[in-house]
RNA sequence: GCGCGGUUAGCUCAGUGGUAGAGCACUACAUUGACACUGUAGGGGUCACAGGUUCGAACCCUGUACCGCGCACCA
């Protein structure tokens, strides 16, 4: 058998498996496969993306969850693909163009310039794609799709129709959340309120004919008083009696009335509202409600517009905030500024652009939300299941509460919207008529298509089943998916509509009853949602702060496993993670001692793939472990049941104990005894119960250690051609001659070797140790091999011996001579034992003692303090016969 | 303001009623034949706070404080 290498070298491995897995064909799906089938779509990257932590841990889970799928006997489908990102890549190229040729989109026409989007998709499209490849993702990637695709796209043209036809698309103008930064609408969803500093400043708004009189208005924003059409006060409040009355505008001076409407609240601020319909969502339904007009004074940019001379000329074509200071100093100028006070309140921000939003009235494109009700009874029912389940609430609320979707975008980069208008020609000007048809292709000459792209998402919404559409049955088998991997901050903007869309569209067809129906087309049955990746500080990883590591750069540091298993084991279920490098050191750590147990099999001669310890004769240290190995896969809250709910920290944090505690801190000790001797009787059952449990381990940790495990797996020979085929271990039979003997004898060992370091005795120094047992344990030939050669002790004898220090363990007292006692440290020791001893007895005994306790306590419990105060009672005396000693 | 999470060792987190745990970091020792990407030992916690339930609370209930997230038209 070839020797490994002293060290586990990922670089040396990874590539070449990747490889030979792809050209194996293994992470291809088969629609005609009999196997039941499991499925993942990616929720895709964008596409001129890099793969960033947030990646790395999302795709090692459904990595995770699909290798396992398929070791379980299911047919997989893993779907990988990209979106086509519509804002973020449109900005990423105009930035680009900007930088390098001087120019803006509106140098080139809009076909010219999608043209350039085009090619720089040709050329860094892929690099995303190759690096889950690095990550050693299992997808497959013959199915890979992109949101742009010529198909993907028909179809998304195809559902927009629909809709429209349905009624439930239609077009309006209406006050959206306009983003002056990349003068798009953006939807609610993508508005993040941002708590911002500025000033609530106090303007006073003459009276009409009562030129000392006036009233006064707290407001944020008086770039926007030129905007005013009227003041609001309460119904029936302090101000009611003004109300018809008109106050005189202070800024482009003109009278508007005083109104009165339930949305003002008298508590807040000075009790007066200003009106401005165009830039306040409140504003405009006020302003409907009392039939008032709406002035728009800003440009799509911005930026004031107010031509013509007035007496605030000034102000025209500055910049909001600009015009908001200098209209503030106007307003002083004028001594109509009553104060102004530092204020902090909610602005909503664009988070592409980040810009802050203008409410902006606009025709745009909106969705009323089909299948509202049964999105909702799919959690509540249970035919959907989210992890962890409190994200089921935060759905609920959104579905509940609900608004029409905003899903134009004045936008290039992105699917068209399949509406066309008749061209009709008025003073030379070519304009779009009242007539419009919605369809996919255009209609003919002297139709002009809809300028207007959707939002990303309302192509994203499709992805869970569009993607699977092909010729070879893949929806059928594939559709609805398993399982769905994402962020918590895209609940609303994928997940939700994911579902909503399944519902409508109904992509696998009606079935016999309604609730089959609604089976075949959930969008997916589990949603998994993982936590944020921050840094040791706490913050967000960002590029702006340069706090997010390059995960390529991890890879080629640590290895692809030493990533995902380290960071798998820190993400605990439903909360943010603190992201630290030393954790992937760990997990590098932690492959690099898999990689040296079985490099020490090696030494051993051959494993034997189909090895059965059950079969031999075993040492009870082989017992250990595979009782051990048993609670592993059978025992209460297991890894398994741990895998099963999607705890995969859980999962990992006991496959890392296993393998460096029980398999091998304990049973590879123990094990060298054996090796040791050719003749020993156990030998036979150490190497058998060595490949037995290792075969496991190896399948065990396949899946969040892909590379290493595949590796050892075909080098040590478990298998030949590769471990993604093998079967998933589920359970172990513990051993019937099993005791608790080597427990004993490991814990007794950790205790001498304690006595070791207090006489300052180094480790690798053999020592003299003495064992007095007070029952009849009578260890045989191995076993006081092991427990000498984990004490690293010269032959152990079985008496007491006046001159040295003991210490009490589960076989009985344990002596150690030689070294240098220090009566001071021993003393010390002693009496800390002792006081720790004194303390757990004396509560023991409190409970014993309680006639209360002891009468509502249950019987059990009751003998284990029994017990207890026995073990204690031997262990006090124990520690006062050596304290004495040394005293005496 | 409402809702959802969280608060346990220096750090990251386990721990859903019965003697407070792990990994890392720290300290000391050790280059022993699987592994220094290591081994051995050690120090370190009134479990945020206050009440309550219980024979018994880190754990269940109520309230408070602080942190994070989501929702909300407070100008």
């Amino acid at each position: 058998m070839p020797e490994l290498a002293k060290a586990y070298e990922p670089q040396q491995v990874e590539d070449r498996l990747y490889k030979k897995w792809q050209e194996g064909g293994y992470f291809r799906a088969n629609p005609k496969s009999a196997k039941p089938p499991y499925s993942i779509v990616m929720p895709p990257p964008n596409v001129t993306g890099k793969l960033t932590l947030g990646h790395v841990l999302n795709n090692t889970l459904q990595d995770i969850l699909c290798r396992k799928a398929r070791m379980e006997g299911r047919e997989v489908l893993w779907l990988p693909g990209t979106d086509h990102a519509g804002l973020a890549t449109q900005t990423a190229v105009e930035k680009h163009i900007r930088n390098t040729e001087k120019k803006t989109r509106h140098d080139f026409t809009r076909d010219e310039f999608v043209a350039r989007i085009w090619k720089w998709k040709e050329e860094f499209g892929g690099i995303i794609t190759q690096q889950l490849r690095k990550l050693g993702c299992s997808c497959d990637w013959s199915r890979e799709r992109f949101t742009m695709d010529k198909d993907y796209k028909h179809a998304v043209q195809e559902v927009f129709v629909r809709l429209y036809n349905e009624g439930l698309i239609y077009r309006g103008t209406r006050m959206v959340n306009w983003c002056p930064g990349s003068l798009t609408a953006i939807s609610d969803e993508e508005v993040i309120p941002t708590k911002q500093k500025g000033f609530l400043y106090h303007v006073k708004y003459q009276l009409v004919g009562e030129p000392n009189n006036h009233l006064v208005v707290a407001t944020t924003r008086p770039e926007t008083i030129m905007a005013d059409v009227a003041l609001a006060v309460k119904p029936g409040g302090k101000w009611a009696h003004l109300v018809g009355r008109k106050v005189i505008r202070p800024l482009h001076r003109a009278e508007i009335p005083i109104i009165a409407d339930d949305a003002v609240e008298e508590g807040f601020g000075t009790g007066v509202l200003k009106v401005t319909p165009a830039h306040d969502k409140a504003d405009y339904e006020i302003g409907k409600r009392h039939n008032l007009p709406a002035i728009d004074i800003l440009t799509p940019k911005a930026k004031i517009n107010d031509p013509g001379e007035h007496d605030a000329s000034e102000l025209h074509s500055l910049d909001r905030f600009e015009a908001r200071k200098r209209s503030a100093e106007l307003l002083k100028e004028r001594g109509l500024l009553e104060k102004e006070e530092p204020y902090e309140n909610t602005v909503g921000f664009s988070e592409r652009a980040n810009e802050a939003i203008e409410p902006r009235l606009s025709t745009q494109w909106f969705l009323k939300y089909p299948n509202i009700k049964e999105a909702l009874a799919l959690l509540q029912k249970g035919h959907v299941k989210f992890h962890p389940e409190f994200w089921t609430k935060t759905y609920e609320h959104w579905i509940e509460n609900i608004q029409d979707w905003c899903i134009s975008r004045q936008v290039w980069w992105g699917h068209r919207i399949p509406v066309w208008y008749r061209i009709v020609w008025t003073d030379d000007k070519k304009v779009h008529g009242e007539e419009t048809v919605c369809q996919i292709t255009s209609p003919g000459e002297g139709w002009e298509q809809d300028p207007d792209s959707l939002d990303t998402w309302f192509s994203s919404w499709l992805w869970a089943y569009e993607t699977m559409r092909t010729e070879d049955g893949t929806r059928q088998k594939f559709y609805p998916t398993s399982a769905l991997v994402t962020g918590p901050d895209i609940i609303f903007l994928w997940v939700a509509r994911m579902l909503i869309a399944g519902l409508h569209f109904k992509p696998n067809g009606e079935k016999a009853t309604e609730s089959e129906t609604l089976e075949a087309n959930l969008a997916f049955k589990d949603v998994y949602f993982t936590g944020l990746i921050r840094d040791k500080q706490g913050r967000k990883l960002s590029k702006s702060l340069g706090n997010s590591p390059d995960p390529l750069d991890l890879i080629a540091k640590y290895g692809a496993d030493g990533l995902r298993f380290g960071l798998i084991r820190i993400a605990p279920q439903g909360a943010d993670i603190r992201f630290d490098e030393k954790q992937i050191e760990e997990g590098r750590n932690f492959c690099n001692k898999l990689w040296n147990i079985c490099r020490f099999r090696t030494m051993q001669g051959a494993i034997d793939p189909q090895a059965d310890p059950f079969r031999h004769t075993r040492s009870i240290f082989a017992d250990e472990l595979l009782d051990r190995l048993h609670f592993l896969l059978e025992g209460e809250r297991n890894a398994l049941v741990a895998l099963k709910a999607f705890n995969f920290s859980e999962a990992a944090s006991q496959l890392y104990d296993f393998v460096w505690n029980d398999f091998a801190s304990r049973f590879v000790e123990a094990a060298k005894i054996d090796f040791a001797q050719a003749d020993s009787p156990t030998r036979a059952g150490t190497l058998a119960t060595f490949d037995y449990v290792m075969s496991r381990v190896l399948r065990l940790l396949h899946p969040f250690a892909p590379f290493v495990t595949e590796e050892l797996w075909c080098e040590l020979g478990f298998g030949e051609e590769t471990i993604l085929t093998t079967t998933w271990p589920t359970k172990s039979p513990r051993p019937e001659t099993w005791s608790s003997r080597a427990q004993g004898i490991y814990l007794s060992a950790d205790m001498g070797r304690s006595l070791r370091a207090d006489l300052g005795i180094p480790s690798n120094q053999k020592a003299y140790y003495s064992l007095v047992s007070a029952g009849h344990l009578i260890l045989t030939e191995s076993e006081r091999g092991v427990f000498e050669s984990l004490l690293n002790a010269f032959a152990l004898r079985f008496e007491d011996v006046k001159a040295a220090i003991k210490t009490f363990t589960p076989l009985g007292d344990l002596y150690i001579s030689g070294g240098v006692i220090d009566p001071a440290l021993q003393k010390q020791r002693l009496t800390k034992d002792l006081a720790k001893v004194e303390k757990d007895l004396e509560q023991t005994r409190r409970k014993l003692g309680d006639a209360n306790m002891l009468a509502k306590a249950p019987p059990a419990k009751v003998e284990e303090w029994r017990a207890l105060e026995v073990s204690l009672v031997e262990k006090e005396k124990s520690l006062r016969e050596s304290l004495e000693k040394l005293q005496g």
